[in-house]
DNA sequence: CTTAGCACTTGTACTATGGGAGTGCTAAAA
DNA sequence: TTTTAGCACTCCCATAGTACAAGTGCTAAG
């Protein structure tokens, strides 16, 4: 447990606060030059040498001014900063955004990315409330002229996948219907993963009771099936990510578009955060393509239905106390807003 | 119109396939020492000067070597240019990517694009085999328990679109019921485009007479039909641009990612191809934003299904033998494969 | 413990400098 | 008339050198 004395502290907050607004190394007469109590830079000098013995700040080569470590940040985001107020205009922005009269609930949930990624300039993720583990409510097959079926699987806190597909004429109704009463009888009330285990043991054996070529209909089962069961998440101001990766590394921005385009990956990445806020920096996050990227997660909460997750992705070197406030505000106007959702809804 | 002499059409040839290959200007010696006649630099050097003056080809500055100007690959690709045949290698990937047991149409066009892109590291899109204009052919609302229910939309060449939305509880099944009987009364045979119009003129005073707040519905089946009649095309390998727009120009790549996303207008790229291929150069294209690259189009055959559209983004400076090679190989595999489909399935 | 002073380090911006690649032009050769 | 050798000239680019600004660590005095 590091201990930083009063001076110290103010030093390393002075440092984070000007590098992330500037980006340039911060040296120690501008820093002398704006603490609140009189110093000379070279105290400020000594006082640096010993914030970076203790591994809190760095130099980007021998003579250079200082920029903060991760753990630096770690410690500022612990210890030292303070939540920005929210702007008044930005929370009528995100007000007036969140208040049309949506049908859905995603659709919420997906402006809110929007909504994040805008204000900040970030790239921003949303999941919605959920539930642990939703289980099976319902599935049907919907039939849609000649040999089109549509396939709809319905979950018990309201999710909806549905994927249409061709049978080949040797299926008749009264086939799908058997498969589809099967189906609902055994399955439905267990969770989603059960479901898919039994999909691969007992369920075929009892569908070719039925048909003949039960492969395309189980597949299709399955693939909705794991539509369902899937994390789905919101992105907000993906091409954002090209403006702060300030490296050229085509590489690098093709395996970051790459992961947010994996749910289970970014399920990993988002993790499950207890906290109302949190902020993992840098090498502190699991997957090492984010190395130079921060997260802020946070949750919140949707009443009875259950705790939702937003999130910001956005260059180390980011402006915590405004994104700190910022995304704070916000889950407090989504929570409000989901609400009010609910209460219209629930009727 | 530009006639040239067979040596002048030898060293365009030339200087087109070598910098597209080096992507460096290309200078006398070089050029005399690969042309299959005996020239000394100096011949060469008057032949070039000759075809800069007919604005063929240009120099980056007063005495570096040529590159081609955007009309000199119009010539180059009128005259000159021959598809390269297709490697035994390629077309084993084409055949076997496409030749899956795919269950929607929609499945092999997507994986067109997939596959046209990883093959050439270019941006690619792919449409669907499509009658002119299609018709609504059905409509209908699922009900999925309590208050939720499903839009869905059919036409008549097998598109379907669907929506969930939330009701409240004011709304009776018997209410949606005659709704759902007027529209297909109404609408049901008539081109998407007719039915749009519709919506908006006579229409909401009818369901008006069912429904106390019709403005949900409307909405609702409002956005199932606008998104049935766009276009829908795919997109595969968006991130190769990131390879091959050597401008770290940010801005750019993002109108251009913006632009892909948006279904008109990328179908105003794309324009009605009228040829087998068609390739458009630069700012041979009317949208400004992609002056720095060139779009191969192609279409494909479906037999009476209609006809579909291929395409690749790539950048001007591209292998257009390889390239138009490529598509032509590609667009007969695709036209194959998709009446195998069809055959299957229209039994 | 703080501070002034100073030698030292490093990045950056600017300025030669030379070589290489390529051109256009001229005059002679084919 | 066409082709070619020769040559002066232009421009890019990589390299090295220089000066300067910003900043550091250390020492010795307050």
């Amino acid at each position: 447990m590091i201990t930083l004395t009063d001076r110290q502290n103010m030093i390393l907050k002075a440092i984070v606060r000007d590098y992330t607004s500037s980006g340039v190394p911060v040296g120690s007469k501008a820093l002398a030059a704006q603490l609140p109590m009189h110093v000379s830079s070279a105290t400020v000098r000594n006082e640096m040498a010993a914030l970076e013995e203790l591994g809190l700040i760095a130099k980007t080569h021998s003579s250079s001014g200082r920029i903060p470590s991760v753990k630096g940040y770690r410690y500022y985001v612990d210890h030292l900063v303070q939540p920005d107020p929210i702007k008044a205009n930005d929370i009528d922005i995100i007000k007036s955004s969140l208040e049309g009269q949506f049908l859905k609930i995603d659709e919420i949930i997906e402006t809110s990315a929007k909504i994040l990624s805008n204000l900040t300039s970030y790239t921003a993720f949303s999941l919605k409330p959920e539930h642990k583990q939703s289980r099976l409510s319902g599935f049907r097959l919907v039939p849609l002229g000649k040999r089109q079926v549509m396939a709809v699987l319905v979950t018990d806190n309201g999710d909806v996948e549905s994927q249409t597909f061709n049978i080949t004429s040797k299926i008749t109704g009264d086939q799908l219907e058997a498969v589809v009463r099967l189906i609902n009888d055994q399955l439905v009330g267990k969770p989603l993963d059960e479901v898919l285990t039994a999909l691969k043991s007992d369920i075929p054996m009892q569908v070719a009771h039925y048909l003949q070529q039960p492969e395309g209909f189980l597949k299709i089962f399955g693939d909705v099936l794991t539509k369902a069961a899937q994390e789905r998440f919101y992105v907000g101001g993906r091409l954002n990510l090209l403006n702060f990766s300030d490296s050229n590394d085509v590489d690098e921005l093709k395996s970051l578009y790459t992961l947010m385009d994996h749910s289970d990956d970014m399920a990993d990445v988002l993790g499950q955060p207890t906290d109302h806020i949190q902020v993992k920096i840098g090498s502190e996050m699991t997957n090492d393509i984010l190395k130079d990227y921060s997260l802020i997660t946070a949750t919140y909460d949707a009443g009875n239905h259950g705790t939702g997750v937003i999130a910001l992705l956005g260059p180390t070197r980011m402006p915590y106390s405004r994104m700190i406030g910022l995304v704070g505000a916000f889950r407090q106007e989504l929570a409000q807003r989901l609400i009010d959702y609910y209460r219209y809804f629930d009727q």
